[in-house]
DNA sequence: TATATATTGAAACATTCGTTTCAAAAAATA
DNA sequence: TATTTTTTGAAACGAATGTTTCAATATATA
């Protein structure tokens, strides 16, 4: 009996994510959610709540999107450093090309939201555990297969590899130089040989 | 002949910085700043201009303010070496102590306003800029004095450095555990020895 | 085809936004 | 003390905010 939504949910999320990507969420109006989803006001909130909850949603799209990108890295990789290398540099064409200087949505989110509302800082508190799981699970592999060295525990490395993915990240808003991001991701490798 | 200002400017900066750094630019109302600075309306407009133009005015405030931070580790150390862990220690407290989880003024404008308005770009840029050649001057003279290794030219050395402090600003978001920011700032400064 | 159910579009909601206005108050100079 | 200049307080500004409303529309089932 029901009607039956008409629009494409996961584009609809990818385009308002885009929004709050590049604005932020209290620089993205409702308007700009309609013009940017193409969607009417009131489908938004009869689809997705409110604009707090959309913007969580997006949230959780964009980790899929991410989530996507590190297991391409796993699967492509050769071993376990040769995988966090791969991560590191997938994100290398999105930091160059980004004209938009949006940097990385995840640091958005943290910066501007990981005070002020509790659900989303549990979500950041989740994504950076799994981050920081797989890191430590690629770094115990290494050690164990002797391609990473032992000057610290595999915990330890992890945070340090997660603190450079971070820097990384918030460095590649402001500098696009390949070279010298390469050489980020080097000197990050480096340190588990 | 004229009236004088009765107000503080640096404590109302303060204040002001203060409300901008815990919710952001656009996060804050005016009425948040009425409150935080004890200023009326009229006042904070014929005093700092506008909302923006007192957020960039904050800007050069909070960079005073680090900019005296680091001069501090500069005094205190004893070698390059030092002085660049120093700078990196002398945040630990801000970090550990900070309950609202406001994280790094300056992050928290990047991520929101790097992409947003020009003049703020260009503060970030040359900002960066400054803490780039501080690192870079400390690096060289370690290099020569034989205390940094040469693995690395000082330029690249300097990024990755500046690297690890955005990450390690982030990541002080939600990792107040000293045990784990103090083992990345040890990282950190291993590959530089 | 008739019915039940959900989505859609447009308008309106009260509230808050950043900013302006202007008369009253205050202080330094003459 | 009189004058000049600036700040201050309170109110008001239009525009924009996030959200709600509700009749009209569309569709899958019976």
């Amino acid at each position: 009996m029901p009607r039956i939504e008409e629009f494409d949910r996961e584009l609809v999320l990818q385009n308002a994510m885009n929004v709050f990507w590049e604005k932020g969420y209290n620089g993205t109006s409702m308007q700009d959610l309609v013009m940017a989803t193409g969607l009417n006001r009131s489908s938004i909130y009869n689809s997705f709540g409110s604009k707090l909850k959309l913007y969580q949603d997006t949230l959780v799209h964009y980790q899929k999107e991410t989530g996507g990108m590190f297991q391409k890295a796993l699967v492509k990789a050769k071993n376990p450093l040769e995988a966090i290398r791969l991560i590191f540099e997938g994100f290398l064409p999105e930091i160059i090309s980004d004209q938009k200087s949006k940097g990385c949505f995840s640091m958005n989110c943290k910066a501007e939201m990981g005070n002020q509302d509790q659900d989303i800082r549990q979500w950041l508190l989740n994504s950076q555990n799994q981050t920081l799981e797989l890191f430590q699970n690629l770094i115990k592999d290494g050690q164990e297969q002797g391609i990473i060295n032992k000057n610290q525990d595999y915990e330890n490395h992890a945070y340090q590899v997660f603190n450079s993915f971070q820097g990384f990240r918030m460095t590649g808003i402001l500098v696009k130089d390949r070279k010298i991001l390469k050489a980020i991701i080097d000197q990050t490798i480096n340190t588990l040989t």
